[in-house]
DNA sequence: TCTGGGGTCCTAGGACCC
DNA sequence: TCTGGGGTCCTAGGACCC
């Protein structure tokens, strides 16, 4: 690390973040032009896109179809907001539909009232993946240190890239912002900056299609003025922790001694307050990352009670544990600690787990043991949500490559062994111990 | 009319070891 | 027998992010 730094040329840091504007409602308007401009709400439905014309043949079969192509749907045909039922939120909203008041994360129950004409349309994920990894793509031949931040966000380290520097990085941003729309039809925003943390909030300076330089010198007058909740990594809790000491902004934040912050948010969190507020973060672009752990989890259509809804719950509970075994197969790993949450209606949140001294990838080992963390909880009370989960994920084969001298605890050895040989280890570097 | 699903990281206490 | 300090692992909960 330190020797990269001191080898490497001494350009400025230019580090971009770069949004996709609206992901997921411009990949449906994609497929449905004609909806452009209208109120859209995406979220809640189990159902796929694709899935629409089809069931339009077989709910009106008198009428002539033969014509009709997924962009050509009559607007009549499609689905509306008023009188859906359930427990979905939406996922995003079209700006007209924001309107309304209407905005992600939203009950979509709330949202019908707010905006019952809304058309509503399930999330496609596949083609939502499909268009993530093309514009993630279409990034890396152009600037390949790239970190992945989720379906529709990266960090991009521009600084060594030919051309990352000039215009202080708007060239680059130009050229990639460009190259996506020309590849998936769809705008980005990007932010450039010298570290992570302003580059995040600078891609939301110019939104939509937008292209944002922060430099150093801008903190002041770019920066301090915005209220702390825009920093990532400040929510709603430390936002209304910060807001009763009467610090509002940013800049307000940088007014505290490192001290006082830490008195008030402890050691780390209030280290990094301080740090954050005066612009500095020195956090690399990571361009891979081993996952840590792997769940699936389901909220009922209505509360379930674990001794009247046995059979349905058990049901649920079978097939969690088999799509996490298959999540794991898919992707080559196995895990050592299952594990499962439970959500009651008041919205409380438990969770249990247990380390096996062998990792799996096995839905008959996971179900049972998650079976086992399941009795270790309250299940009188109603249940809203359930969950299994596998961590201290191992890709097997790989695990195997510790070093010859490593005494340590190994899965394929039994916990017997395993103690006996740490016994025998500790008499040679303790022999005066007995 | 409450509040999805899939993640990461941090904290804190207790067990256990040296 | 008492005291103590450092270290790791496990577990539960919670904040936060996309």
């Amino acid at each position: 690390m330190t020797t990269e730094r001191t080898t490497q040329t001494a350009l400025p840091r230019r580090i971009a973040h770069l949004d996709m504007d609206a992901f997921f409602a411009s990949v449906e308007l994609l497929r449905y032009p004609q909806l452009k401009g209208l109120p859209v709400v995406i979220g809640g439905g189990r159902r796929r896109a694709d899935d629409l014309l089809a069931r339009l043949r077989d709910t009106y079969p008198e009428r002539d179809w033969s014509e009709t192509t997924l962009d050509r749907i009559p607007l009549d045909f499609f689905p509306r907001l008023a009188g859906y039922t359930g427990r979905g939120v939406a996922t995003t909203a079209t700006y007209a539909a924001r309107q309304f008041g209407v905005g992600s994360a939203m009950g979509l129950m709330k949202a019908a009232k707010l905006c019952p004409q809304a058309i509503l349309l399930p999330v496609d994920f596949d083609e939502v993946r499909r268009i993530s990894r093309l514009f993630k793509s279409t990034i890396t031949e152009i600037a390949p240190v790239m970190e992945d931040r989720g379906i529709d966000e990266v960090y991009i380290d521009f600084t060594n890239v030919p051309g990352g520097q000039r215009e202080n990085g708007r060239a680059l941003a130009r050229l990639i912002q460009r190259s996506i729309h020309q590849a998936t039809g769809i705008t980005c925003s990007i932010g450039v900056a010298p570290n992570k943390l302003i580059a995040k909030m600078a891609s939301e300076f110019n939104k939509p299609n937008g292209i944002s330089i922060v430099l150093p010198e801008d903190l002041q007058t770019l920066i301090w003025p915005l209220p702390c909740r825009k920093i990532n990594g400040v929510g709603p809790k430390a936002d209304a922790r910060l807001q009763a000491h009467g610090i509002h902004t940013i800049g307000a934040l940088a007014e505290r001694e490192r001290g006082w912050l830490i008195e008030h948010f402890g050691k780390s969190y209030g280290d990094w307050l301080h740090a954050v507020s005066w612009g500095r973060d020195e956090r690399p672009v990571v361009t891979e990352s081993e996952p840590v752990s792997m769940s699936r989890e389901t909220t009922f259509e209505r509360d379930l009670h674990a001794v009247r809804d046995r059979a349905e719950l058990g049901a649920i509970f079978t097939r969690l544990c088999a799509q996490v075994a298959a999540d794991l197969r898919a992707k080559g790993y196995q895990g050592k600690t299952i594990g499962i949450k439970l959500r009651y209606d008041n919205f409380q949140s438990v969770t249990r787990d247990v380390t096996l001294p062998d990792a799996t990838d096995d839905a008959a080992s996971i179900r049972r043991h998650a079976g086992l963390c399941l009795k270790r909880v309250d299940l009188t009370r109603r249940i809203r949500l359930l969950g299994v989960r596998v961590g201290k994920l191992v890709k097997p084969g790989t695990e195997g490559a510790a070093p010859a001298h490593y005494s340590g605890n190994h899965p394929s050895v039994p916990r017997s062994v395993q103690d006996k040989a740490h016994d025998d280890h500790t008499h040679l570097l303790f022999p005066d111990l007995d």
